[in-house]
DNA sequence: CGAGCGCTTGATTGAGTTCAAAAATCGTGG
DNA sequence: CCACGATTTTTGAACTCAATCAAGCGCTCG
């Protein structure tokens, strides 16, 4: 079967049949179930994901118990714990399937075997996180500068195609406010 | 003079002296003094700098004219607006200097092109990103799930060292609190 | 069909903001 | 080196946004 799916994710125009022989020893396909936990925190060797279909989402348990959503991860994003991961660490948070999702499961020490022959791994994987660095960095902006409801439209603005496929709740966590202040915040919109 | 500065900030242990001859053309020292603004929102051709000695900050001014420190950079950091700079957009940041300062001035294009010949240039550049992620990963948590006394208390811990050179107020915007409530947080624990 | 989950609505509480003014610290010029 | 003005920090009172607690509604999926 083809590898559009690698190469969306590598970002890259053209692969070399050569590269991408290679690239799919360092992949393997697995399908999970809604609700499926993908990642737990603790993990030790745990994996970098490429969502090739379906939806995804990374969070932190805090001290006190509660949920929150780090990210959400629909098709054509990648998920992992990577600070943890490149750090050799026990992952910090869970990833679980919020649809039924198909995966492709990266064998990133093997990708990072290849980086000499195909120097344009490197780039690829720059360009993923400038873009993480891009998404973050809009987040703490967002968290320190705007109220809840500023949030709220802004993640309608940028995430029109996720609303209809996340819980509220969820979106709530994402947001950093609880569930019922979202629901007032929404109900207060469609007012006006 | 010796380019140890550049070496730290490439993150190199070796570096080549061809290599170093190459980079000493993409740099240049520049002496700021404290209040000097070296981005400001809406420059076009903004840089990248090291800081080899002093202290700076990033910040962006909201809707409502408040400012909100996005982050500080102590000697051996790098402070750009790197999103905007990547995209070849115009900054959304300012960039000023807390203390007087020593920097080099990074051109970055240039430094672009050496990458064909000195594939450690991109090792480097992903370590210093990978570490920008961690350090925004670690924001947005702490946003998302600590309240102020905590977002302080882990402010203390991870920087010990900045709290005296830094005006609470600036600790405060970059927690995402008033200068008025860090002061009362800070009177509560002293209490205790 | 019913039990549980998600969303809503309302009442109450609380962390942090805003506004104001005094106290402490800093920087600068004489 | 001191003195004065400006900025920063502190303190207090009133207020506000969002959290918490609680109860009710509507689905869905088992």
């Amino acid at each position: 079967m083809s590898y559009l799916y690698l190469t969306d994710f590598l970002n890259l125009k053209e692969i070399s049949s050569d590269l991408q022989q290679e690239l799919q020893t360092c992949i393997q396909v697995k399908e999970v179930k809604k609700g499926e936990i993908i990642i737990s925190k603790g993990d030790l060797k745990h994996k970098k994901f490429y969502v090739r279909n379906g939806l995804l989402r990374s969070y932190i348990i805090d001290s006190k118990g509660r949920e929150h959503i780090y990210m959400f991860a629909p098709e054509g994003w990648v998920v992992s714990d990577l600070v943890s991961l490149t750090g050799n660490q026990p992952a910090i948070m869970f990833v679980d399937a919020l649809e039924d999702s198909t995966l492709e499961v990266i064998d990133d020490e093997r990708i990072w075997k290849l980086k000499d022959r195909f120097p344009e791994l490197m780039t690829s994987e720059s360009d993923r996180m400038l873009r993480r660095i891009a998404v973050l960095q809009q987040r703490v902006i967002m968290l320190l500068s705007a109220s809840a409801q500023e949030r709220y439209e802004a993640f309608l603005t940028k995430y029109p195609d996720l609303i209809q496929r996340i819980p509220q709740k969820m979106i709530a966590s994402y947001l950093g406010v609880t569930p019922e202040a979202l629901s007032k915040i929404r109900a207060n919109m469609s007012k006006s």
